[in-house]
DNA sequence: TTGTACGCGTTATCAG
DNA sequence: CTGATAACGCGTACAA
């Protein structure tokens, strides 16, 4: 085992009391500045780092932050986390990432963890399979702040870090109205997720605000997956011969109804417009390109990182919901010139 | 500040000593079995948690491994890292996952975090910028075991979780040869990458196999990203008229190329076909679905934490050099029937 | 088989 | 301003 140097042996070597080494070193006021000098010096020149399980024991805190996210395959994720991660490494926190794999048992053991890891706070992004209200509540009561991020219980006092789901989606359909198109469908996405409520809503508004009428077997189910937009998209074409406009919950959806059209010939723009959303790595690499929702990924993260320390040192809620600006990126699959 | 039940609650309790229960609850020999479940039972009772903080500070050991890598954007190193976490849950480890972001300035940062995080080992993928070779031995002098992942120093006396680059390599250029193709290039990767080097002799190797002429100028630069491969394949057409293939370094620079292609009207796989490396997400988005090889990720994650696992009880280097098979799929960007 | 006592490295509380 | 001294929660020689 190898030695470190502790604040004995600079005590020691100062012939002071070891107090006074951690006064020193915690900048602290009741400490003559010459002594002060003194000790850093001498730290410095004996390489003195700060023992940190020794300090996590003595403070009752672990400088670490715990993230449960449904997954991290995909780039929205780790965008986020990239925000994240800037923000905590400045203040020399850790983070430590759980994925929930989309399920709430998954998601309930890594709670349990990260709690036993004593982590000072957690960021979570809730699974599509619903919301595990009462641990979010208990850890909340055992004064371990919790942020939500992209994904939100709508059940939970706590901070919430969003793009407005409602309004983007409004944009997004708006837009497709506004290029001509009059038979719009939808594919939504998993029920459980508020958002998808708050998609659906959005894309209805939008056809309301233009009156046109509201059908809702142009609403098809098709979650967050490739194969799920394909089917829907199979759905919707067997049962209405005259849509020419697709508005999917996520990329991933629109891609995958993308490859049902292209496989029964149908063109994509000229036949049927098609809009995702949260803007992925494959927008840019399918053809025709993607028009999508982008979302403001690290300053989500960033953002979330900035409340949860708030929350751990205050212990005082600060916004309670903060809501970014997303961007409609309008590509080649819904207009073309 | 909540309280904890710790082993002086339950010894009180019981009255018995606070080794009696620590004893108990390490379920050592030396102890009777009656006063064992006693305490195990009041444990469980009183919902003990062992303080992770404590066991820490006491054991000298943070039950945590840290992994760098060099981004997380693209879901290679995430698939890595799932296999990782497969393992490192069932023992109760904690991972810290850092970006280099193949910068070696960030990669030492990141090493050093890691070490006054006092993590028990860590786990690594080299930056495309080159090695931190001196920061790696000093690690391992300080008896912090390293392993590394898919992208190793071979300077470095430490394990090596990897795929045969060299072998798949040659096994996508013989299915270039063997499916009818003569003039072969190569868009080649990052210079400072061993794997760079082992991918572009498998390459040669196999074009020698065959009789066919090696022409360095068929060899062009082209990295890891998109733009290079587009770069890439716009010098080799506007020099060779007549190349038939290209095998690119990895699927980002070959749907660069890709794109380059189609957009001056050559035709895939017809007029020239493509091959990628470390199957992506676009893969098979991209039309068309780019031929790769797919590496066994989650096993390499899985394999890399037994490792380093091994390394960090024992001590001693268990396999040095693990190779995992990958495998080359075949799609329609460089053979249709 | 059990208990005592100390160490781990730091912070915090009191005296002085 | 500084120095003892006691936590923090657990592990572990050593003694009994």
């Amino acid at each position: 085992m190898r030695h470190f140097t502790t604040i004995k042996d600079i005590a020691k070597k100062l012939g002071v009391s070891t107090s006074t080494v951690s006064r020193a070193l915690a900048d602290r006021w009741d400490i003559n500045p010459k002594t002060r000098e003194l000790v850093l010096e001498t730290a410095r020149a004996m390489n003195y780092k700060p023992n940190p399980m020794a300090v996590m024991l003595s403070k009752h805190q672990t400088k670490t932050i715990g993230i449960i996210i449904p997954e991290f395959y995909n780039s929205f994720f780790p965008t986020v986390i990239e925000g994240i991660q800037d923000v905590l490494q400045k203040t020399g926190h850790k983070l430590l990432i759980m994925q929930s794999k989309e399920s709430m048992e998954t998601e309930r053991v890594n709670m349990e963890f990260l709690e036993n890891c004593m982590v000072d706070g957690i960021i979570l992004a809730i699974t599509q399979e619903g919301e595990n209200v009462e641990q979010y509540r208990g850890l909340i009561e055992r004064s371990i702040p919790i942020v939500f991020i992209s994904r939100a219980s709508m059940q939970v006092n706590a901070p919430r870090v969003m793009i407005d789901n409602y309004k983007m989606s409004f944009a997004a359909v708006e837009h497709l109205i506004l290029t001509g198109r009059r038979h719009i469908a939808h594919i939504s996405g998993p029920v459980s997720l508020n958002i998808t409520g708050d998609r659906t809503k959005g894309y209805l508004d939008a056809l309301a605000k233009y009156g046109l009428e509201e059908d809702r077997s142009l609403i098809v189910p098709g979650g967050m997956v490739l194969e799920g937009g394909y089917e829907a998209a199979c759905t919707l074409l067997k049962s209405k011969r005259n849509i020419d406009a697709i508005f999917a919950f996520n990329d991933h959806a629109a891609i995958g109804a993308m490859r049902y059209l292209k496989e029964v010939g149908v063109s994509i723009p000229e036949d049927i417009a098609i809009v995702g959303f949260s803007e992925s790595h494959s927008a840019l690499v399918v053809e025709p390109r993607l028009t999508s929702v982008a979302q403001p990924l690290t300053e989500m993260g960033r953002k979330a990182a900035e409340i949860i320390l708030k929350l751990i040192d205050n212990k005082k809620f600060p916004e309670m919901n903060v809501c970014l600006e997303a961007q409609l990126n309008i590509r080649e699959s819904s207009f073309k010139i």
